[in-house]
RNA sequence: GGUCCCAUAGUUCAAUGGAUAGAAUGUCAGAUUCCGGUUCUGAUGAUAUGGGUUCGAAUCCCGUUGGGACCA
């Protein structure tokens, strides 16, 4: 049991023996003490007023009394107006610390084949251009997210659906077709997924300039675009396609393995990985047998022209089109059919889609309309919406080339670890190796902490000086803190200083000390708090403030240097615990921690 | 037209309905015999707006303004 929920059942019994009444446990408070007054925990009494029916003080000072006699760890208490705020005795916290830092485990929920199961998809690219800024802030959410629902007791299975068909591909298909000559990754030495996506640029420039050469002729947009030949084309490759024409099938399967291979150096580079894979040209056709059969159990209707509708307006939404007149799928028929399929391939308990928040109103549909076809999750699926990636000039636009490649970015910021750490030449003995791994480890640490320390739902602003800039708040400062901790122990070992490896009780803690162990001991709160929330901001934030609690303490106390040896072992304790703790919160963001940098 | 989301220092981000709204960055001024100067300390500066709910509101509710998204 933790302090808090210790304090929490000792103050509800406070309530009960001296005012006689039984409390809500909702009404109880227990929170950490501000860090800008005395105290370790703090138990919020004016809602507690009620029963006291007292002022604030007096109350405060009854409960205390009551805690400290049931509590001897209750070194002292204080009264300040309705907050009551009792410090814990040194030998307490650094049994704290010894206990956690025993715990290889500490904070993390243990995962067994009876834990929950929850699949998380995230990634969920179109087969017609290279992943870009946006998707990668959807990546390391889902990831993060991942290992975060792991380490908090979870069955985790990592999914992906990847959109193979539709008039996308077909575009770059023809582009390719028309104009390729015949282009391979291996003949123009181009990343596949970049390939595909030159040749869907080079559709849309073509079509541009016939729609162009039309309206010149005297049509309007619209009959422009309804008269272009190429998106004709496009869609009767599109038909031939859904046909099964063995030459049109043929082209598809080639280029797409392309798209597939190219995106596989990209999930490596940015250290994401799934464990199962969907694709969309093999899920419609069951989303299309699920809407026909919900047509005949009555959940749904057809309209005149025959296409099929589910109607939601009892549910406070509107009348939403599963399949259009002609037969074909939209997206929500896809996503109806690849509910089915990971619902026949695995006991899932809890579904979640790491999907921008552009699709809110879809996934509100969709959450519905699997209720109604009998997925038992289907109402309490999470729709886990993240805000969009801007830049500090704006959106990104693709019309104006502004667009931020994936590919592109980490290996930019790849380059600028390199030269940053160079200068610094704290690697020597290091294999050029050993080094690139190290260089990898800072730029992705920088992107994937400046990226996930930011609250999922809010749209945010990318700065890519600011996020190689290695100072302030970002993941190399932390990993800075982490690798300075090792060369802690590195010199201990040089200079034969001999850690038994836990700190003895009797100590007086310092300020700095006393925070970084409150610190310390918050971390498994976080971590479910952040599970609970799907919020691997939390994580982040904390990480931070780890970091640079440390870096007081570490600037204030001599560590090594330290003659005192119970001192000196109660310190070398604490570091090593918090380097424990900031390679365990970077891994929970995805993230991996250098011992030198 | 309908629905949804957002608004906090110059900028980028924090703050389970709790105390004097925190950081980072920027600017200015300092510290360090030392275990890694990518450190540490101080100063500066913000809840868009008008109501309401309550012991207490950046947070919850209603209106206004501004920005974004989605649905036909």
């Amino acid at each position: 049991m933790t302090t808090e929920l210790q304090i929490k059942k000792l103050a509800m019994e406070a309530v009960h023996a001296l005012y006689g009444e039984t409390v809500d446990d909702k009404l109880v408070q227990v929170q950490m003490t501000r860090k800008d007054q005395d105290g370790d925990f703090t138990v919020v009494t004016f809602p507690l007023l009620k029963f006291s029916k007292k002022k604030p003080e007096e109350t405060g000072e009854d409960i205390g009394r009551y805690l400290q006699s049931m509590m001897p760890e209750i070194a002292s208490y204080q009264v300040i107006k309705g907050f009551l705020n009792l410090t814990l005795s040194h030998d307490y916290w650094i049994g704290v610390l010894n206990h956690i830092f025993s715990d290889e485990q500490y904070g993390f929920v243990p995962v067994t084949d009876s834990s929950p199961m929850m699949m998380i998809e995230y990634s969920s690219p179109n087969t017609n251009k290279p992943l870009h800024l946006g998707h990668i802030r959807n990546n390391l959410l889902g990831f993060s997210l991942s290992r975060i629902a792991h380490a908090t007791g979870n069955r985790v299975v990592k999914t992906n659906i990847v959109n193979d068909r539709g008039i996308h591909i077909c575009k770059s298909m023809l582009a390719w077709h028309k104009w390729g000559e015949g282009a391979t990754p291996e003949s123009t030495g181009t990343k596949g997924d970049h390939l595909v996506g030159e040749f869907y640029v080079m559709f849309d420039q073509h079509y541009k300039k016939e729609l162009a050469q039309l309206i010149e002729s005297g049509l309007t947009k619209e009959e422009a675009e309804k008269q272009s030949a190429l998106m004709a084309e496009a869609r009767e490759l599109l038909r031939k396609w859904e046909a099964g024409d063995q030459q049109v099938v043929q082209m598809w399967e080639m280029m797409n393995q392309w798209v597939y291979a190219g995106f596989d150096v990209t999930y490596k580079a940015m250290g994401v990985d799934f464990d199962k894979i969907y694709y969309e040209s093999q899920t419609y056709s069951v989303g299309r047998d699920m809407v026909l059969e919900g047509l005949d159990k009555g959940v749904f209707y057809r309209k005149e022209d025959g296409s099929v509708w589910v109607d939601l307006t009892s549910d406070g939404l509107d009348e939403k089109l599963l399949l259009r007149s002609d037969g074909t799928s939209v997206y929500m028929t896809q996503d109806i059919g690849t509910a089915k399929l990971r619902f026949d391939d695995y006991s899932i308990d809890k579904m979640v889609y790491v999907v921008g928040n552009e699709q809110d109103y879809h996934f509100k549909v969709l959450s519905l309309v699997l209720d109604k076809l009998g997925f038992n999750w289907g109402k309490d699926l999470v729709h886990f919406s993240y805000g969009m990636v801007e830049l500090p000039e704006g959106k990104m636009k693709s019309r104006e080339g502004t667009v931020v490649d994936a590919d592109d970015l980490m290996a930019e910021m790849i380059k600028t670890a390199r030269d940053m750490s160079r200068e610094l030449g704290k690697l020597e003995g290091y294999s050029d190796e050993e080094a690139e791994q190290v260089y990898r480890m800072i730029a992705l640490g920088a992107l994937k902490y400046f990226i996930l320390k930011v609250d999922p739902r809010k749209t945010m602003t990318f700065n890519p000086r600011e996020s190689i800039d290695f100072n302030g708040n970002t993941g190399p400062f932390i990993q800075y803190t982490h690798a300075r901790i090792q060369s802690i122990f590195r010199k201990a070992e040089e200079k034969g200083i001999v850690w038994k490896g836990a700190a003895p009780s009797g100590l007086e803690l310092n300020e700095k000390e006393n925070n970084l162990i409150r610190t310390i001991a918050n971390f498994g709160n976080v971590v479910s708090e952040a599970s609970a929330m799907y919020s691997p901001a939390l994580v982040a934030n904390y990480m931070y403030e780890l970091a640079k609690e440390y870096n007081q303490f570490y600037h204030d106390s001599p560590i090594l240097f330290e003659e005192n040896e119970p001192l000196r072992e109660m310190r070398l304790t604490l570091c090593k615990v918090v380097g424990n703790i900031i390679r365990k919160s970077m891994w929970l963001l995805g993230a991996d921690v250098p011992d030198r940098m």
